[in-house]
DNA sequence: AGCATTCTGTTTTTGCATTAACGGAATGGT
DNA sequence: ACCATTCCGTTAATGCAAAAACAGAATGCT
């Protein structure tokens, strides 16, 4: 009964994409959409876009397609109130740092409400409109800001530790930007962004 | 007949996964390891670890497992000589220079040869130990140094005409930070990392 | 030497996501 | 009013990756 569990892991990736087209075609003054145009625009084939949708129910009218603004309304109620759920940082090295500063979270109605370091001189070094706390603090602002979600950028040698600490102090969900694999309780999820990795990967279909 | 094409992608993914936990082991001292414990370390099952490597030949002996050094030249061999290949960023913003600092390409032994971004003062005010030119040059720079792999952090506006350049010039494949769907032919290769995406597809899960 | 154990490589099976095919609903033109 | 066209939602077929099952090779122990 679309429980949050049966429903494709990729499918509701998808439909953040679908939420990005149809806020552009939306600032354009479109009003409606074809399921055949919306799934060009993202890459992907009319067909799966219209199976995707159907796991939430039926928006579209046929020989007229979908009406944009309701579209984007169905899209944000399935994938949650997220601008605002608070999300934390952990690790202001040169990477947490940039994505302390990184305008695309903001852009997208995310803001990270704190972040944390093991380093306090790092703590003070970093400028930015969001406190940087020392790591020692970070259990306690967990539980009392109600944080589920944490983005990891540690070194890879600590980062199972504090993911560790976070699942214990009650975070469900991490974007992982540490080299490493996680190991989590089932109920929590991870999102990993190996920079590397990706680099290293299309190193191989180059020729 | 393991041509480059006919091995699927996911798999080339996880050969780079394979070699940064054969790494750590080879650290540790470790000389040999079996598909059970390797698989375990990255995360996979260990039948899917030794379905990855079929692709290739056979480098293990039964009832020992794998010889870890012999096993790491395999994957690197596989994967190409990937630290000689040069790399070009384009977008100079937040996001781009962070990338630009970020120590973790040069630990996986990659390099940014250089970097572009359309406003020519930005280019003088990011202080990298590469050269940030302006992007008028960029084709120019792509042809005489053949670059093919360039990683793309510009405004989502902007990156599907900045790829039509590179494509142009030679480059064959895109590590691509902008948060758009990039068109791009058959045979050039586009992996996207779209952060706010990931961000946002985490909080359909905390409940 | 023989047997049990470990562990790889391959085959088979299973499961799932993507693609294709189809039927029906809405619209617009004649 | 009818027909052709557009286009959605669903069901059926395809394709592929993951998992399981199995057979054979190497090792170590008794």
């Amino acid at each position: 009964m679309s429980s949050q569990t049966d429903i494709p892991r990729k499918s509701i990736y998808r439909l953040s994409i679908y939420q990005r087209c149809l806020e552009r075609l939306k600032e354009n003054g479109l009003k409606t959409v074809s399921s055949n145009a919306l799934a060009k625009a993202a890459g992907v084939k009319s067909t799966q876009l219209r199976k995707d949708l159907a796991h939430f129910g039926q928006f579209g009218t046929r020989g007229l397609g979908y009406n944009v603004e309701a579209l984007v309304e169905v899209i944000t109620g399935v994938l949650g109130t997220n601008s605002l759920l608070p999300v934390i940082l952990v690790g202001v090295g040169n990477l947490g740092a940039a994505l302390l500063r990184y305008k695309g979270f903001v852009k997208e109605g995310f803001e990270i409400s704190a972040a944390f370091d093991a380093d306090p001189n790092r703590a003070k070094l970093v400028k930015a409109n969001v406190p940087v706390m020392e790591v020692s603090l970070m259990a306690q602002f967990v539980n009392e800001n109600n944080v589920k979600i944490a983005i990891l950028a540690v070194p890879p040698e600590t980062a199972q530790e504090v993911a560790n600490n976070l699942v214990q102090a009650g975070v469900q969900a991490f974007l992982n930007f540490s080299p490493t694999v996680l190991k989590t309780p089932d109920n929590v999820i991870v999102n990993s962004v190996d920079l590397a990795l990706e680099l290293e990967h299309l190193s191989y279909f180059v020729k």
